[in-house]
DNA sequence: TTGAAAGCGATACCAG
DNA sequence: CTGGTATCGCTTTCAA
């Protein structure tokens, strides 16, 4: 038995800080538990248990070996340590959803959330990445630190050329935006918020109305959805050769700002306005008839999302439904461009959009 | 130069995967450039490239030599392996966030922006982990193979004593449950949920209400904020001597439920609900007012979350305001106990909750 | 069927 | 001031 360089000498393995029997603070500082750890004490060695452990079916592992590793493992309440697993496979299997301002509404935290199902179901691990104040080539290297085989961008945080290009170049094999801009070299999913404001316009259109404002909510961080819906409203406008016109209308989300813009409504001689998203709608349907608006009379009211609170409302609120891709159908693909990412970036479009008629218009 | 068991020998590196002349899909699969690749460009070796990336104030490196590095760095757009440092670090500087149902609301969602902008600030990075599906020491057991150094639970997920003991045994310096259940074994801040039942009923009971209803939610992932809340109804009630009655009431959120509940209003008896959130109250509120029930002449009614939308209804809604903790005092606290865990397990309450009326009560 | 050992990438000692 | 090298925990050949 030479010298091997292993297994140095007895005094154990960790060197404990001075095991001196000075008087210590109650909590003792228990070493984490390592896989060294539940070999020793199973009386095995440390392949036999990442063999145990990880079910591994090239080889053939006798029934009592199993049972002594698997107590030993419980005993010592062994967890494996994923960073160490990951840095010796050479990948992960993390799918990283940047977000910043955590998206608000119903559909879209339901949308998260069969997402994050669905992956996890695909045996990813699904970490979500406040990004929040970090700039797109910060994000992405902070991002890429982790080594993600994926990254789900919703599409909050401007991702730009480069910063996809970092992550692929860190191992990343699936990019995905997944929101209105597309993003050189990302493997693109996109929802084309464009396609709200148009069904929304074209609802207005064939109403009749044909001056109609759109509203720009001031909220950082909406821009990314407002503007698209804007260009959208303008796409249909001149599309349908109505010589219809489009007004933005800015609005914070506050009755004051609600009851500024009502103020003015009848200087702006508008006959309809769509209003962004329901909750934006609601606010301004209230400042409107407060100042005695007759809607969908003189002015017809359209948000989007479909919210149930809008059905409460009299007149009840006609919208834009918004159905979005499953997250099960999403999380298939980012499966699929990881298995396969020698493709060519794809362009998909996940998202529907059609006017549901109430009483606002 | 005798046998040394490294650099064993020329074949560069990698042993890149057959490197013959083949053609191959366009996508060359580029290995991930490591700190070894960027001493090599800059010509220097792996221990100085760490020196200068991390900017270590021990050693003293010249000028020239950290730009050469610097450019190499950039040059080949390298990203450290996060893993890899916590790997030997023995430590990460990872929060995790556990979430399972996205909560919902602005004031839950600006809190959680809060705490992560602020956390990041500490230099902490926050993983949000979706943990949708998994049972208590399941999802423990997840979240310690990433070696988190502090878990803040938002309270979703039923967090046991034995999870946090598998999370401390992990190396977890701080495991914080942020909701309304304690845990045992937990370094505890608590957000007493039972405080917005209570203000609410005794803000009622002030208006002369004794016959109360609190709505139950029926949409899973709630009961955890529904029960404490009608726990602090009843202890309200039953502080106050009034002799008042709670009755709880089973509501989906749903306008069937709704119109359900207030088909059956009169035979109920009550002057008086506690609608469990502002929505749920509007929701509510729209089917009494079309059953006929005058508020808040009959029944006066109170939400909770001071939503802008409340204030929007006639009457408007009366609203429990709840004043959650900032997210940096959140953030501060974490950091503290991170840095000196031997304390024992702290209790903090952390929100306020009080009455605003306004016009349904 | 089990064990020894190489090595993933980054860091921090200790020598030079 | 810079370079060699042991090490973190785990998986996976290769040998026995």
């Amino acid at each position: 038995m030479s010298q091997l360089p292993e297994e140095p000498a007895p005094p154990a393995r960790r060197p404990s800080p001075q095991p001196s029997p000075q008087t210590f603070p109650a909590r003792v500082e228990r070493p984490v538990p390592t896989s060294a750890d539940v070999a020793r004490l199973a009386g095995v060695s440390r392949a036999t248990v990442s063999y145990v452990l990880n079910n591994t079916s090239a080889v053939r592992i006798s029934e009592p070996t199993r049972r002594k590793v698997r107590e030993a493992a419980e005993e010592l309440a062994y967890v494996p340590h994923a960073a160490a697993r990951s840095l010796r496979a050479g990948h992960t299997r993390i799918v990283l959803l940047p977000t910043a301002h955590v998206p608000v509404g119903p559909l879209y935290s339901g949308f998260l959330n069969e997402l994050q199902w669905a992956l996890r179901r695909l045996d990813y691990t699904v970490v979500q990445y406040g990004s929040l104040g970090l700039d797109g080539d910060e994000a992405a290297r902070a991002w890429a630190e982790l080594r993600p085989v994926a990254v789900v961008s919703l599409g909050e945080i401007a991702l730009t050329p480069q910063g996809v290009e970092i992550l692929k170049r860190s191992g990343a094999k699936a990019v995905v935006t997944l929101g209105p801009q597309e993003v050189e070299g990302a493997h693109a999913l996109v929802l084309d918020q464009r396609e709200i404001g148009g069904r929304a316009v074209d609802h207005l259109l064939e109403r009749g109305r044909r001056r109609i404002g759109v509203v720009l909510p001031q909220e950082p961080g909406l821009e990314i959805f407002s503007a698209p819906r804007l260009a959208g409203a303008r796409a249909a406008a001149a599309a349908s050769a109505t010589g219809a016109h489009i007004e933005p209308l800015p609005l914070a989300y506050t009755e004051e700002s609600a009851a500024g813009l009502a103020a003015r409504w009848d200087g702006l001689g508008l006959d309809a306005v769509f209003a962004f998203n329901d909750e934006h709608a609601m606010l301004l349907m209230r400042a409107l008839q407060d100042e005695g608006v007759d809607i969908p009379g003189g002015t017809a009211v359209i948000g989007a999302d479909d919210l149930l609170l809008g059905r409460l409302l009299r007149p009840r609120l006609s919208t834009v439904r918004i159905d979005l891709v499953t997250g099960q159908r999403l999380a298939a693909l980012v499966d699929r461009v990881v298995r396969d990412p020698g493709g060519e970036p794809e362009r998909h479009d996940l998202m529907g959009a059609r006017a549901v008629r109430r009483e606002s218009t």
